[in-house]
DNA sequence: GTCTATATCGGGATAGAC
DNA sequence: GTCTATCCCGATATAGAC
């Protein structure tokens, strides 16, 4: 593997594992046994590699977001979708760790992040949309947007929220809890077969023991 | 007031518009017009500063969380509550900018940290309970312990997530729409007159525009 | 491409005069 | 209590040899 490609991985483990703030240059040269100097001749600082790992988060979240929104779409294809989703995420978390900062520190990439941000909640929208319009789902656009929300909420902040609880996220196992929140905010507003529903149920519980 | 008083008070400031990271005990001692070591006279370092904010903040919480709780606690009783929550915790919203690098960079606090909200989850159960108990509340236990996690993630990332949207959240806007969410999460499964719901969003707005 | 050595910069922290 | 001056340190960044 050429020596570029290997900081970008190893940079991108240690931002998820240490948070961004928390792993220097020099800390990344050591871990892959280069010297500092060798470093910044393929990536002129830190700044750099992040911008490079946030245009791979970004080129991968595309191609999910692009998926066929299709006018049958099932209440299992959104749980999968937003599975996709979340597990993309999880896998560029050190991004959602401390936005505020990221943000500040990077001003290059807020634009994209929230251009993201924005495309998710209109396809999120979009698929209540069409629910509603297919008779699943009971409510009106208001508590649709809120829908919509709640799921942006907790599809970036659960991370931290588990963080903030002394847990470990490494394991990505919040995902499973993510999607069980939100099954249970929607379950009362959508029209669901029981079995479909217990049938997702397991769909959420086999996705967070494949790991 | 005492210079003490004086840095604390600016401290808290520059730390909740700024983010506790981006201010140094020279920005905070220049915010004073006083010298570094002035400021290292009365506080040996940020640390010092920021252990004893989160006293201050434990403290106020603390009052709040011992409010009585009724074993006739009503639904509007419940989210005057949490308005007094998130209210306070507002005025110490750097704590939660970057829950991470805050409880990494300053272990001494994390304890406390965690212990409070610990304690704030079980007075959520008690309420959730005390509903249950009353027949205000469908649900078993089970969908009872999803809506804390919802309240406890909503409560404590309300703030970030807006951020993360580009939002302004000194102005303390997103408490009224974090009561909104909770309000939509829990209104399924409750008993509640339409008049009461109604009253209640009302408070909620009013809340909103006393700032 | 990779190394060593070094320059720079900012924040944290302290000593000693007033 | 408050100031100035200074030190220390870690992170970023670059120059020049191999």
């Amino acid at each position: 593997m050429k020596t570029a490609e290997r900081i970008l991985l190893v940079s991108l483990e240690l931002f998820n594992h240490h948070g961004e703030a928390n792993v220097s240059s020099v800390d990344i040269a050591n871990e892959l046994d280069i010297s500092p100097g060798n470093l910044y001749y393929h990536f002129k600082g830190k700044e750099v590699i992040i911008s490079k790992l946030f245009k791979m988060y970004q080129q991968q979240m595309d191609k999910i977001l692009l998926a066929p929104q299709t006018e049958t779409l099932t209440i299992e294809d959104f749980f999968y979708y937003l599975l996709m989703i979340f597990e993309a995420s999880h896998l560029f978390r050190f991004l959602y760790r401390n936005p505020a900062e990221i943000t500040e520190k990077y001003p290059q990439i807020v634009k994209g992040f929230r251009k993201q941000l924005s495309a998710k909640e209109k396809v999120f929208q979009q698929c209540m949309k069409s629910f509603h319009q297919q008779g699943i789902l009971l409510g009106d656009s208001q508590k649709q947007q809120q829908m919509v929300s709640l799921i942006g909420l907790i599809g970036t902040q659960a991370p931290n929220y588990n963080l903030l609880l002394g847990k470990d996220i490494n394991d990505g196992a919040y995902i499973y809890q993510s999607l069980s929140t939100i099954l249970f905010a929607l379950t009362p507003y959508i029209n669901i077969e029981k079995e479909s529903y217990i049938e997702l149920v397991g769909m959420i519980q086999q996705a967070s023991q494949k790991k």
